[in-house]
DNA sequence: TAATAAAATAAACACTGTATATTTACAGTG
DNA sequence: CACTGTAAATATACAGTGTTTATTTTATTA
C-alpha cells in the first residue's frame, strides 16, 4: 500500500532536494555537495533525504542524468534550428552549442565529464539512456553525412568486434545509427571536449589565443577533415 | 635556528608524507586522499603533518608539482630518444608518451587534469614552473617546425595582446619559444588530452573503436594537418 | 475509529580537516 | 655539564561530513 498524496509543507521533496542540490552546486561547486547542507536549507533533517535517495551517490546519479538531459536538449535544439539538409550547418550548430552549454553551466559540465565527487563512479547502466541521447545529435548528423556519401574518414580504424549487444542497447536510446558513425562522432567529440574541458577547468594558460577563437578554428578544421569537398 | 639532523624514526618526514600520499592515491584514488589516513600509516598524529604542509591543499599542490615533473620527464625523455632532426618522429614520440604516462599513472593524470579534490584550486604561480616545463617538449618541437618552415597552420587565429609579461614568465620556465608555437601546441595538446581524458575517466563507450587505434588515427591526422608535406 | 505503513526525527558512529595548548627532545651557549 | 630556547610531536577539541538505528509522528485505509 503506497501513500499516494501528501500534504506536507514541501510538496515534492524528491524534486526539491535535487533543486537545492543544483542551487548549491551552482554556488559552491559540485565538489562541495553536502546532504546535510541540503537538508539544512530545506529545513529537514539529513536522514530524511534517505527516503528519496538511498545514498549520496544515488543523488549524484540523478543529478548527472538531469544534466545529461539538459545537455541533450541543448544539442538537439541547436541541431533542429538548422535546415534538415544543411548538414554542415547542423554540425556547426551542434559544436557551438556544446561550448555554449559548458560555459553556461560549468558546474554541470564538470559533474558529467569531470570527477568532482570523491569516490563516485557513475553507474553506466543508469546513465546510459540520457548520455546516449545527448550524443545522438552529433551522431545523427555524422550518419546522415555518411549516407549522403559526404563523410571523409579514410584509414579510420575498424570497429572492434564483440560488443554488438552493448551497441544495440545504446541504439535503443540514441537512435538507429551506424556504429562507424558513432566512432567518428566519438573522435570529433573528443576534440571538442578537449578544448572545452581545458577551458572550463582553467587549465589553459591565460595568454596566447583566446578560447572562442581557438574553438572556431578547431570547428573549421574538424569540418575540413571530415566533410567531403569543404 | 633550524634543527638540522634528527634521530627520529622517520628521517625525512616531508618526503615520507608525500610518498604515503602517492601510495594511497594509487590504491584508493586521489579523491580519497586523507591526512589522517597518511598519519595513521606513518604512525604519527595528523596535526604533525602541519609542521611540513600548512594545510591539505599545500600537500596536494606539492603532489601536483611532483606529478608535473614526472610527466615532464616522460615527455622530454621521449623527445630526446629521437634524432634531433627527425621532428615528426619527435612529435610522434611525445604524443605516444603522453597516453602512455596517463595510462600508467591514471591517478596522477586525474590529479593534474581532473578536479578530484573537493574545493581545491591549484595556485597557478606555484604550479607554473613544472607545468610549463612539462609542455615544453611539445612546444619545442612545434617551434623547430616553425623555424624550419614546416609548420602548417594557415588561418590560425592571432594571439591576443596584453599578456606579454605573463608569457615571459612562462618562457622563463619552458624555454625561449615563440608564442605562436605555444598556441599551436595548445590546440594539439587539447586534441591529445581530449581522447586520453575520456579514456582515463572511462567516459568512452566500451564499443566502437578501441582506444589505442583511435589514438594512432588522431596522431596521424594531427601530423597531416600541422606538418607541411606529410 | 483503529490499524497500518510511510515519512520524519533524534541520537549516535565513524570519519574528515584543522586550531590550540601542551609536552617532548634536541641544539647552542654559559 | 646544566640551562635555555625553539622545533616538532602529541593531546584534545571543534565543526563538519555520510550513514545507521531506533523512535516518533502523521496520513491513509480498512
Amino acid at each position: 500500500m503506497v501513500r499516494p498524496s501528501k500534504k506536507t509543507q514541501i510538496q515534492n521533496l524528491q524534486e526539491a532536494i535535487k533543486d537545492t542540490a543544483w542551487k548549491q552546486i551552482a554556488e559552491t561547486g559540485a565538489a562541495a555537495l553536502s546532504l546535510r547542507a541540503i537538508a539544512r536549507e530545506l529545513k529537514i533533517t539529513a536522514p530524511a533525504i534517505y527516503n528519496y535517495f538511498p545514498d549520496r551517490d544515488a543523488l549524484v546519479t540523478a543529478l548527472i542524468i538531469d544534466a545529461y538531459t539538459s545537455f541533450g536538449d541543448y544539442q538537439l535544439i541547436a541541431r533542429d534550428a538548422q535546415a534538415e539538409d544543411d548538414l554542415v550547418g547542423r554540425l556547426k550548430a551542434i559544436g557551438f552549442s556544446y561550448r555554449q552549454w559548458a560555459l553556461e553551466y560549468p558546474q554541470r559540465y564538470q559533474l558529467i565529464f569531470g570527477t568532482p565527487i570523491p569516490g563516485y563512479q557513475a553507474p553506466m547502466m543508469e546513465v546510459l539512456p540520457s548520455a546516449a541521447r545527448s550524443l545522438s545529435a552529433l551522431v545523427s548528423v555524422i550518419d546522415e553525412l555518411r549516407i549522403a556519401n559526404k563523410l571523409q574518414a579514410e584509414n579510420f580504424p575498424s570497429v572492434q568486434p564483440g560488443y554488438e549487444p552493448m551497441f544495440d542497447v545504446w541504439r535503443g536510446f540514441a537512435g538507429d545509427y551506424d556504429i562507424f558513425s558513432l566512432s567518428v562522432a566519438m573522435i570529433i567529440w573528443s576534440r571538442v571536449h578537449g578544448l572545452v574541458s581545458l577551458e572550463v577547468s582553467n587549465n589553459m594558460p591565460p595568454f596566447g589565443v583566446d578560447g572562442s577563437s581557438l574553438y572556431r578554428y578547431e570547428m573549421e578544421s574538424i569540418i575540413n577533415q571530415f566533410v567531403k569537398g569543404s
